[in-house]
DNA sequence: GTCGTAGTACGACGGGCATCGTAGTATGGG
DNA sequence: CCCATACTACGATGCCCGTCGTACTACGAC
Protein backbone atom coordinates (compact mmCIF):
# COMPACT_ATOMS: atom_id res chain seq x y z
CA UNK A 1 0.00 0.00 0.00
CA UNK A 2 1.15 3.38 -0.87
CA UNK A 3 1.51 5.94 1.66
CA UNK A 4 2.08 9.81 1.38
CA UNK A 5 3.68 11.59 4.05
CA UNK A 6 1.28 14.51 6.06
CA UNK A 7 2.74 17.35 8.25
CA UNK A 8 1.44 17.14 11.80
CA UNK A 9 -0.61 20.08 13.13
CA UNK A 10 1.60 21.22 14.56
CA UNK A 11 4.19 21.52 12.18
CA UNK A 12 1.57 23.86 9.51
CA UNK A 13 3.11 26.82 8.98
CA UNK A 14 1.20 30.07 8.42
CA UNK A 15 3.26 31.08 5.27
CA UNK A 16 3.16 27.61 3.30
CA UNK A 17 -0.56 27.49 4.03
CA UNK A 18 -0.91 31.33 2.70
CA UNK A 19 1.25 30.24 -0.38
CA UNK A 20 -0.16 26.78 -1.18
CA UNK A 21 -3.48 29.02 -1.89
CA UNK A 22 -1.42 31.73 -3.61
CA UNK A 23 -2.00 29.74 -7.07
CA UNK A 24 -5.47 29.97 -9.08
CA UNK A 25 -5.15 26.23 -9.66
CA UNK A 26 -4.56 25.15 -6.39
CA UNK A 27 -7.63 27.49 -5.07
CA UNK A 28 -9.29 25.72 -7.51
CA UNK A 29 -8.80 22.75 -6.26
CA UNK A 30 -9.76 24.19 -2.59
CA UNK A 31 -13.13 25.43 -3.87
CA UNK A 32 -13.69 22.28 -5.35
CA UNK A 33 -12.90 20.24 -2.08
CA UNK A 34 -14.67 22.83 0.03
CA UNK A 35 -17.99 22.14 -1.98
CA UNK A 36 -17.86 18.44 -1.86
CA UNK A 37 -18.26 16.17 1.95
CA UNK A 38 -16.55 12.81 -0.15
CA UNK A 39 -13.22 12.61 -0.73
CA UNK A 40 -12.55 13.23 -4.05
CA UNK A 41 -9.93 11.62 -6.64
CA UNK A 42 -7.56 13.95 -8.82
CA UNK A 43 -9.31 12.88 -11.91
CA UNK A 44 -12.56 14.61 -11.14
CA UNK A 45 -11.04 18.03 -10.70
CA UNK A 46 -10.36 19.37 -14.08
CA UNK A 47 -7.44 21.85 -13.87
CA UNK A 48 -6.46 22.69 -17.74
CA UNK A 49 -2.94 21.90 -16.73
CA UNK A 50 -1.05 18.24 -17.66
CA UNK A 51 -1.30 15.79 -15.58
CA UNK A 52 2.17 16.45 -14.15
CA UNK A 53 1.56 19.38 -13.60
CA UNK A 54 -1.46 19.09 -11.39
CA UNK A 55 0.74 16.67 -9.36
CA UNK A 56 2.64 18.92 -8.34
CA UNK A 57 -0.07 21.60 -7.03
CA UNK A 58 -2.19 18.55 -5.15
CA UNK A 59 1.74 18.21 -3.77
CA UNK A 60 2.17 21.44 -2.63
CA UNK A 61 -1.31 21.60 -1.08
CA UNK A 62 -0.63 18.14 1.16
CA UNK A 63 2.80 19.35 2.03
CA UNK A 64 1.51 22.74 3.07
CA UNK A 65 -1.35 20.64 5.31
CA UNK A 66 -4.22 21.91 3.81
CA UNK A 67 -5.34 19.09 2.17
CA UNK A 68 -5.12 14.83 3.23
CA UNK A 69 -4.25 12.50 0.50
CA UNK A 70 -5.36 8.67 0.49
CA UNK A 71 -4.83 5.98 -2.32
CA UNK A 72 -7.44 3.54 -2.76
CA UNK A 73 -7.31 1.25 -5.94
CA UNK A 74 -5.67 3.73 -8.53
CA UNK A 75 -6.92 6.70 -7.59
CA UNK A 76 -5.74 9.28 -4.91
CA UNK A 77 -8.36 10.58 -2.73
CA UNK A 78 -8.15 14.10 -1.76
CA UNK A 79 -9.86 15.98 0.92
CA UNK A 80 -9.81 19.45 2.86
CA UNK A 81 -8.10 19.20 6.57
CA UNK A 82 -10.78 21.87 7.57
CA UNK A 83 -10.39 20.14 11.36
CA UNK A 84 -6.61 20.62 11.65
CA UNK A 85 -7.00 23.85 9.99
CA UNK A 86 -9.37 25.32 11.75
CA UNK A 87 -8.15 24.27 15.40
CA UNK A 88 -4.39 25.73 13.97
CA UNK A 89 -6.06 29.23 12.23
CA UNK A 90 -9.86 29.55 13.52
CA UNK A 91 -11.75 31.24 10.58
CA UNK A 92 -9.15 31.51 7.89
CA UNK A 93 -10.03 28.64 5.88
CA UNK A 94 -13.54 29.67 5.33
CA UNK A 95 -12.49 33.26 4.84
CA UNK A 96 -10.33 31.95 2.01
CA UNK A 97 -13.13 30.09 0.61
CA UNK A 98 -15.49 32.57 0.92
CA UNK A 99 -13.16 35.31 -1.06
CA UNK A 100 -12.34 32.54 -3.58
CA UNK A 101 -15.92 31.77 -4.42
CA UNK A 102 -16.79 35.61 -4.04
CA UNK A 103 -14.51 36.41 -6.34
CA UNK A 104 -14.77 33.87 -8.78
CA UNK A 105 -18.50 35.21 -9.72
CA UNK A 106 -17.29 38.40 -10.71
CA UNK B 1 4.72 65.78 -4.57
CA UNK B 2 5.05 62.27 -5.05
CA UNK B 3 2.37 59.95 -5.42
CA UNK B 4 1.83 56.16 -5.77
CA UNK B 5 -0.42 54.33 -7.45
CA UNK B 6 -2.54 51.48 -5.38
CA UNK B 7 -5.16 49.52 -7.03
CA UNK B 8 -8.75 50.46 -7.17
CA UNK B 9 -10.24 48.29 -4.58
CA UNK B 10 -12.16 45.87 -7.55
CA UNK B 11 -8.70 45.56 -8.93
CA UNK B 12 -7.80 43.68 -5.84
CA UNK B 13 -6.98 40.25 -6.28
CA UNK B 14 -7.39 37.37 -4.27
CA UNK B 15 -4.32 35.39 -5.37
CA UNK B 16 -2.36 38.59 -5.30
CA UNK B 17 -3.22 39.37 -1.90
CA UNK B 18 -2.49 35.60 -0.51
CA UNK B 19 0.84 35.79 -2.22
CA UNK B 20 1.37 39.09 -0.84
CA UNK B 21 1.14 37.68 2.62
CA UNK B 22 3.03 34.63 2.09
CA UNK B 23 5.95 35.91 2.85
CA UNK B 24 7.52 36.06 6.90
CA UNK B 25 8.75 40.06 6.26
CA UNK B 26 5.31 41.21 4.72
CA UNK B 27 3.22 39.13 6.68
CA UNK B 28 5.73 41.03 9.99
CA UNK B 29 4.81 44.44 8.09
CA UNK B 30 1.36 44.09 8.08
CA UNK B 31 0.98 42.80 11.83
CA UNK B 32 3.07 45.92 12.73
CA UNK B 33 0.59 47.85 11.23
CA UNK B 34 -2.52 45.98 12.52
CA UNK B 35 -1.05 47.00 16.05
CA UNK B 36 -0.97 50.46 15.02
CA UNK B 37 -4.02 52.70 14.86
CA UNK B 38 -1.44 55.52 13.00
CA UNK B 39 0.50 55.61 9.81
CA UNK B 40 3.41 54.07 10.22
CA UNK B 41 6.89 54.95 8.64
CA UNK B 42 8.81 52.39 6.74
CA UNK B 43 12.00 52.91 8.80
CA UNK B 44 10.18 52.34 12.16
CA UNK B 45 9.54 48.58 11.16
CA UNK B 46 12.69 46.74 11.31
CA UNK B 47 12.78 43.96 8.74
CA UNK B 48 16.39 42.63 9.29
CA UNK B 49 16.53 42.93 5.48
CA UNK B 50 18.30 45.77 3.60
CA UNK B 51 16.73 48.65 2.56
CA UNK B 52 16.48 47.89 -0.80
CA UNK B 53 14.69 44.63 -0.08
CA UNK B 54 12.44 46.18 2.52
CA UNK B 55 11.27 48.99 -0.30
CA UNK B 56 10.51 45.52 -2.55
CA UNK B 57 8.16 43.83 0.12
CA UNK B 58 6.35 47.71 0.52
CA UNK B 59 5.41 47.68 -2.87
CA UNK B 60 4.64 43.94 -2.83
CA UNK B 61 2.11 44.83 -0.63
CA UNK B 62 1.46 48.20 -2.20
CA UNK B 63 0.81 47.17 -5.56
CA UNK B 64 -1.53 43.68 -3.93
CA UNK B 65 -3.97 46.46 -2.55
CA UNK B 66 -2.68 45.47 1.08
CA UNK B 67 -1.16 48.84 2.26
CA UNK B 68 -1.58 52.62 1.39
CA UNK B 69 1.31 54.44 1.59
CA UNK B 70 1.70 58.31 1.06
CA UNK B 71 5.18 60.61 1.42
CA UNK B 72 4.97 62.79 3.77
CA UNK B 73 8.13 64.75 3.70
CA UNK B 74 11.37 62.68 3.58
CA UNK B 75 8.91 59.46 5.23
CA UNK B 76 6.81 57.13 3.59
CA UNK B 77 3.80 56.37 5.79
CA UNK B 78 2.02 53.12 5.22
CA UNK B 79 -1.30 52.07 6.52
CA UNK B 80 -3.26 48.71 6.58
CA UNK B 81 -6.07 49.02 3.72
CA UNK B 82 -8.44 47.68 6.26
CA UNK B 83 -12.14 48.41 5.20
CA UNK B 84 -11.16 47.84 1.31
CA UNK B 85 -10.15 44.29 2.14
CA UNK B 86 -12.89 43.74 4.43
CA UNK B 87 -14.96 45.30 2.00
CA UNK B 88 -13.82 42.79 -0.76
CA UNK B 89 -12.94 39.56 1.22
CA UNK B 90 -14.82 39.86 4.75
CA UNK B 91 -13.14 38.85 7.74
CA UNK B 92 -10.09 37.96 5.81
CA UNK B 93 -7.49 40.43 7.07
CA UNK B 94 -8.64 39.89 10.42
CA UNK B 95 -8.14 35.78 10.60
CA UNK B 96 -4.53 36.08 8.74
CA UNK B 97 -3.78 38.40 11.37
CA UNK B 98 -4.84 36.42 14.17
CA UNK B 99 -2.99 33.53 12.90
CA UNK B 100 0.24 35.08 12.49
CA UNK B 101 -0.13 36.50 15.93
CA UNK B 102 -0.82 32.99 17.37
CA UNK B 103 1.47 31.38 15.29
CA UNK B 104 4.40 33.96 16.02
CA UNK B 105 3.65 33.80 19.82
CA UNK B 106 4.53 29.80 19.48
C1' DG C 1 23.24 76.02 -0.39
C1' DT C 2 24.76 72.05 2.38
C1' DC C 3 23.93 68.23 4.86
C1' DG C 4 21.57 64.34 6.76
C1' DT C 5 17.64 61.36 6.58
C1' DA C 6 14.36 58.36 4.10
C1' DG C 7 13.51 55.92 0.63
C1' DT C 8 14.22 54.61 -4.77
C1' DA C 9 16.15 52.73 -9.07
C1' DC C 10 18.81 49.55 -11.21
C1' DG C 11 21.29 45.63 -12.19
C1' DA C 12 22.92 41.24 -10.60
C1' DC C 13 22.58 36.75 -8.66
C1' DG C 14 20.81 32.54 -6.88
C1' DG C 15 17.07 29.78 -5.88
C1' DG C 16 12.50 28.33 -6.35
C1' DC C 17 8.33 27.57 -8.91
C1' DA C 18 4.88 26.45 -12.65
C1' DT C 19 4.93 24.14 -16.55
C1' DC C 20 5.66 20.37 -19.76
C1' DG C 21 6.70 15.72 -21.96
C1' DT C 22 8.19 11.23 -21.57
C1' DA C 23 8.82 7.21 -19.34
C1' DG C 24 7.51 4.53 -15.49
C1' DT C 25 4.85 2.36 -11.44
C1' DA C 26 0.74 0.74 -8.85
C1' DT C 27 -3.87 -1.27 -8.97
C1' DG C 28 -8.00 -3.58 -10.41
C1' DG C 29 -10.59 -5.95 -14.13
C1' DG C 30 -11.13 -9.16 -17.79
C1' DC D 1 -1.34 -12.46 -17.74
C1' DC D 2 -2.52 -8.35 -20.14
C1' DC D 3 -4.42 -4.09 -20.33
C1' DA D 4 -6.37 0.24 -19.11
C1' DT D 5 -6.58 3.70 -15.57
C1' DA D 6 -4.58 6.84 -12.37
C1' DC D 7 -1.04 8.90 -10.86
C1' DT D 8 4.40 9.53 -10.25
C1' DA D 9 9.27 10.48 -11.21
C1' DC D 10 12.52 12.88 -13.59
C1' DG D 11 14.70 16.23 -16.21
C1' DA D 12 14.29 20.50 -18.78
C1' DT D 13 12.87 25.18 -19.41
C1' DG D 14 11.74 29.73 -18.53
C1' DC D 15 10.10 32.91 -15.44
C1' DC D 16 9.54 35.17 -11.07
C1' DC D 17 11.10 36.34 -6.51
C1' DG D 18 13.94 37.58 -2.50
C1' DT D 19 18.14 39.37 -1.73
C1' DC D 20 21.93 42.59 -2.09
C1' DG D 21 25.02 46.77 -3.09
C1' DT D 22 25.68 50.98 -5.22
C1' DA D 23 24.33 55.05 -6.90
C1' DC D 24 20.64 58.22 -6.87
C1' DT D 25 16.58 61.49 -5.63
C1' DA D 26 13.38 64.05 -2.57
C1' DC D 27 12.70 66.61 1.42
C1' DG D 28 13.51 69.23 5.73
C1' DA D 29 16.74 71.56 8.86
C1' DC D 30 20.34 74.58 9.54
Amino acid sequence: MRVLDHPAVEDIRLESVLHALADPRRLEVVCFLANSDVEVPCSEIDLAVSKSTGTHHYRVLREAGVISQVYRGTAKLNSLRRADLDALFPGLLERVIAAATKQSRT
